[in-house]
RNA sequence: GUGGUAGUAGCUCAGUUGGUUAGAGCACUGGUUUGUGGUACCAGGGGUCGCCGGUUCAAAUCCGGUCUACCACCCCA
């Protein structure tokens, strides 16, 4: 016996019509933001990862060596692929870039509920365009996905930040790039661990105000609206080059929220410092979704993204500013089961062909060859049985029609075609079916 | 990576203090006179009781290990 590996799914039939459901819902909804579709390789160099995509990512990359000797990794994400393609093509790709893939990832991680080894993602970005529009743009398109799919400002809610913001708001207090980069990181794990440790874990660049400093960060990272923003900020800096810069940026971030509620989408967005992100190639706005629960945000993130504004260039090809995000499908199906939202998709035939014994047998496989041409799903039973059997497995197929090739009809040159919700039958000519079939099912 | 809980048919589960060929419901297959289904009735297939080892006359049951899943940490999209 043989049992897939752990953290590799399977996906019998009711579990594909679900995925597909949400690649479905995925793809329409990108393509109606005028996105294209790419893919990238699955495999590839380990070194693409390595230094690009940050230290947090490699530990759990599912990598080995090739037969060829090269070290490859099954791609943890698909961001650094998209920055080389783009990049490449930099100079000759009109902008701004609009792509979307709906691809399985891998990492070698311990699988648990909502993080297993292979999971798959729809990534959108938009490259090429710096300003804020392209940020808003690509947040409407990911607020827009979740609403199909039925998720509303009850269940769901985009955290917006903004790690330019917190670099400047750093400066401003004196911190270098550097330990302004160390200090984000912990940041970032704020929410999720207790204060005492992140006071310890902040002393090494802010020593004894630590704690001073740790009480200015909440304070930020409780604030909701740009308003109070503003005012919380006011007093650093003053004119010096980092308080002219948090100025700078707080103006983008109205550009930004007007933008988000003249597309429609505020009401799914909250402006939320507490999130800052891990991955070490986010630059500018960055956002994580999060399910909603007693007023408060709860379990994994459902989707995250922000700026990449220097990634590409990283990788050796010209500037390129971009932002995406990246939507999973486990967290995703996890929570739209919770809520009932995913639909139980079976698919059925549109007719059920009914076959009579010998020369009504071929004229039903001719019949069914018919109606599929005629663009319907079709089955009919694969071996010669008795009708009421036949009518056992129409009624158990699903399907809205039968239609009956027997003796009789076949004698007449004639099919019946039996409603199997009303029960009502018709004998019609065979050269007919198609046109009254069309007429029932239209 | 660390700890806790669990593992009996495709699914949900029973299985008495260790005691013959391991059960039920659902699902599946076939049938209930070969021209009418979704209900009903009858029958059937399917499990080396996660795997390996140990204790015992005897293990689904007790013990150890291992694998897997779930939960909590660690870590992190």
């Amino acid at each position: 016996m043989f049992e897939s590996l752990p953290g590799f799914r399977e996906f019998y039939p009711s579990e594909c019509s679900r995925r597909n459901h949400l690649f479905q819902v995925w793809r329409r909804t990108a393509v109606s933001f005028g996105f294209q579709e790419y893919d990238a390789p699955l495999l590839e160099p380990l070194e693409l990862y390595v230094e690009k995509s940050g230290a947090e990512i490699v530990d759990q990359l599912f990598n080995f060596r090739d037969k060829g000797g090269r070290e490859v990794a099954m791609r943890p994400e698909l961001t650094p692929s998209l920055a080389r393609m783009a990049g490449a093509r930099a100079n000759s790709l009109k902008r701004p870039v609009k792509w979307y893939c709906i691809g399985e990832n891998f990492r070698y991680e311990k699988p648990q509920k909502g993080r297993l080894r292979s999971h798959y993602q729809l990534n959108c970005d938009i490259l090429g365009e710096a300003g804020p529009g392209a940020d808003a743009e690509l947040i409407a398109l990911l607020v827009a996905v979740l609403r199909a799919l039925g998720l509303g400002a009850d269940d769901v809610v985009v955290r917006l930040s903004d790690r330019t913001l917190w670099m400047h708001y750093l400066a401003a207090m004196g911190l270098d790039a550097a330990s302004a980069g160390g200090v984000l990181g912990v940041i970032d794990k704020m929410e999720r661990q207790g204060r005492d440790e992140t006071i310890r874990k902040l002393e090494p660049w802010l020593g004894a105000e630590a704690s001073d400093f740790l009480i200015r960060v909440e304070a930020l990272a409780r604030i909701r609206d740009l308003g109070a923003l503003r005012s919380q900020l006011s007093g650093h800096g003053g004119n010096s080059e980092a308080g002219v810069l948090l100025e700078g940026r707080l103006a983008e971030w109205e550009v930004l929220l007007a933008s988000l509620e003249a597309l429609g989408v505020a009401d799914m967005v909250r402006l939320d410092l507490g999130v800052v992100r891990g991955l070490a190639y986010y630059t500018g706005f960055v956002f994580e979704v999060f399910e909603r629960g007693e007023g408060e945000t709860r379990g994994r993130a459902v989707a995250g993204g922000g700026r990449y504004d220097h990634l590409v260039e990283k990788l050796g090809y010209p500037a390129l500013p971009a932002v995406g995000f990246g939507l999973g499908d486990v967290v995703l199906s996890d929570l739209l089961d919770e809520k009932g939202l995913l639909p139980a998709y079976v698919s059925m035939p549109d007719v059920y062909v009914v076959a009579g014994p010998g020369d009504a047998r071929a004229a039903a496989l001719r019949g069914a060859t018919a109606l599929r041409e005629a663009g319907y799903r079709v089955e009919y039973a694969l071996r010669d049985t008795g009708f009421g059997r036949q009518f056992r497995f129409a009624g158990g197929s699903g399907a809205r029609f039968a239609v009956i090739f027997g003796e009789e009809e076949v004698r007449l040159g004639a099919a019946k075609i039996r409603d199997m919700q009303s029960g009502a039958e018709e004998v019609v000519p065979v050269g007919r079916m198609l046109e009254v079939l069309g007429e029932r099912l239209g």
